[in-house]
Formats: C-alpha cells, sequence, structure tokens
DNA sequence: GTGTTTGCAAACGTTTTGCACAGGT
DNA sequence: ACCTGTGCAAAACGTTTGCAAACAC
C-alpha cells in the first residue's frame, strides 16, 4: 500500500467514511464490508482494506492499535485510550487518561469490570535509531 | 484449545519452557520453534504454539497483548509494560510506570525516541456481565 | 482518453485443527 | 495398556497483492 493520497472522488470511499464516522465504536474491516456492502452490494472487501488504509495513512481516520488479530479502525480523531472487554472482544472508549494505579482491578467503572492495563510506549529502539533499515530486530 | 492442565511431562514441553524462560526478549512462537529446533529437530511448530498457549493458560508464561499480529511470550510473570518499536517490531520492558503525559513524545529515554504511548483497560463490558455468553457483541 | 481505483481471485503469514501414532505414566 | 501429547498436513483466518476492467477526471 502506497497511496498516500487519494486523486479519485469515488462512491465507495464516500461511503466507508460515512459508515465509519456514523459509528462510535471501533469496527474491524469485516464489520465495515458488511454495512458498506447494505449500500454497494458489489463492493470488495479488499476496496475495503485499501481504502481503510489510505485513509488511515492522510490522517482522516485511525487506525487502532489494538489487542487482537483484526485490526480495528476509528473514525475519532481525537486521542484516547480504550476499554477491551475480554468477553465479547468489544472495545469503548475513555477519554479520560486516569493513572495506571487507580483503575487497576477495579470492580465497577462505568458498568465495566476492570481486570487489567497494559500501557504500550511506541518509538523507535536504539538498534534502529543508528541503522533504519531494521537491523535492530533481535529476537 | 482446551488443555489447562498437563497430565504427562514431555521434552517438548521442558525445551520450550527453558527456551523461553532462558530469554529476557519476546519471542514469537516462530523465534520459539527456531530456538527449540536445534535441541529437538523433530519438534513441530502446532507443538510449539498448542505448549505455549496451555503454559499460558496455566499461569507459567504470559502471551502478551501486544500490536502486531504475531503473537509474543513472556517468560517473566512480573507486572509490567512495554516499549514497542515502530521500525524493528522488538519489544523491551518498562518496569517503571510512568505517567501517560511525561513520556508521550520524549525524545530520548534509554536509547529509544518515544512517540506514542497506548492505554489499553481490559475487563468485562456491561454487556457481558448480564449474559455471559457473548451477547454483548456489537460492532 | 488517461490513469487511478475497483473487483475478483489467488497468495500470503500466522494460528488452529483432525487424525493416527509415539511415548509418559 | 491407557490415553495424553505429538507430528504432520490441511484448514482456517485476516490481510495483501496482481491483474484486467471500470470509472473519475
Amino acid at each position: 500500500m502506497e497511496l498516500y493520497k487519494f486523486q479519485r472522488n469515488t462512491r465507495q470511499r464516500q461511503v466507508i467514511l460515512e459508515e465509519l464516522q456514523g459509528l462510535k465504536t471501533h469496527p474491524t474491516a469485516a464489520d465495515l464490508y458488511m454495512r458498506v456492502r447494505r449500500r454497494l452490494p458489489k463492493i470488495s472487501l479488499a476496496t475495503v482494506y485499501r481504502t481503510l488504509e489510505s485513509l488511515a495513512a492522510m490522517g482522516v481516520i485511525r487506525k487502532l492499535e489494538t489487542t487482537g488479530r483484526e485490526s480495528r479502525f476509528d473514525g475519532n480523531l481525537e486521542p484516547h485510550h480504550h476499554l477491551r472487554c475480554r468477553v465479547c472482544g468489544c472495545f469503548e472508549d475513555v477519554h479520560e487518561i486516569p493513572s495506571a494505579e487507580v483503575y487497576d482491578g477495579l470492580n465497577d467503572w462505568n458498568g465495566w469490570q476492570i481486570s487489567g492495563i497494559r500501557v504500550e510506549y511506541s518509538g523507535v529502539c536504539p538498534g534502529c535509531r543508528e541503522s533504519p533499515a531494521g537491523a535492530g530486530r533481535k529476537v
């Protein structure tokens, strides 16, 4: 995927974006495919993937970095964090940034029973700062 | 995978566990497969997956909930957080729990250039607390 | 008309599964 | 001898890609 800017305004892209922005949830590509297909029955899953990837690269939407095998997408660009349900896998937003200690093991927070917190910093490791080719990869 | 307790003590399991516990890194199943095969050339990748899954379910090791398509495993059970390199995908431990604001956008921290922080709380959502069958799943 | 974007199908990388057999107990 | 755990190969799963045709400009 090398497409950082669209040069055509297609119906597929309009509908995908509308559907995503109309959701407060964080759908997977397959979730969106299902919804978009109600309006564009011929659309292909590959188009959904390509479009979401491009929209994310352009900064119009966000591709979430969440636990789980499927990617999830978010039409809401404000920085915020997430609650993940260990049972059904759904996601919900957290707009406050509470301290780690406070919510770990919390019994009821907005109806959720919180059992864990995970903090993942991302950046560039010392090895890759020296040699950007990815030479830093060590098992 | 339904195996929460081992009833046989096999060489495969010993070696997998030894290799994982001998690493300070957070290898993927394929990483471990490579290492274990040096000692047990006939071992199958499926066995590595099955064993890691079971060890994690038993609480002997930890299956990390990290960003990325591959699962990663950790022989270190102490709670800690992670640094992820956006370039090579490697992981490193963070034993402090710093406040969100402090490290976001940090230019140099132990050699890392930090560009983001992600906080993910996990637990059980309101829907699943009522009906544990996973009925809470809503796109 | 030109060249971007699409739809399809096939490929991909990781993980899971079915099944017969090996090997702990 | 039993039956758990293994090896193998195939399936499953989410995602990406190559290519010809469709369509925005």
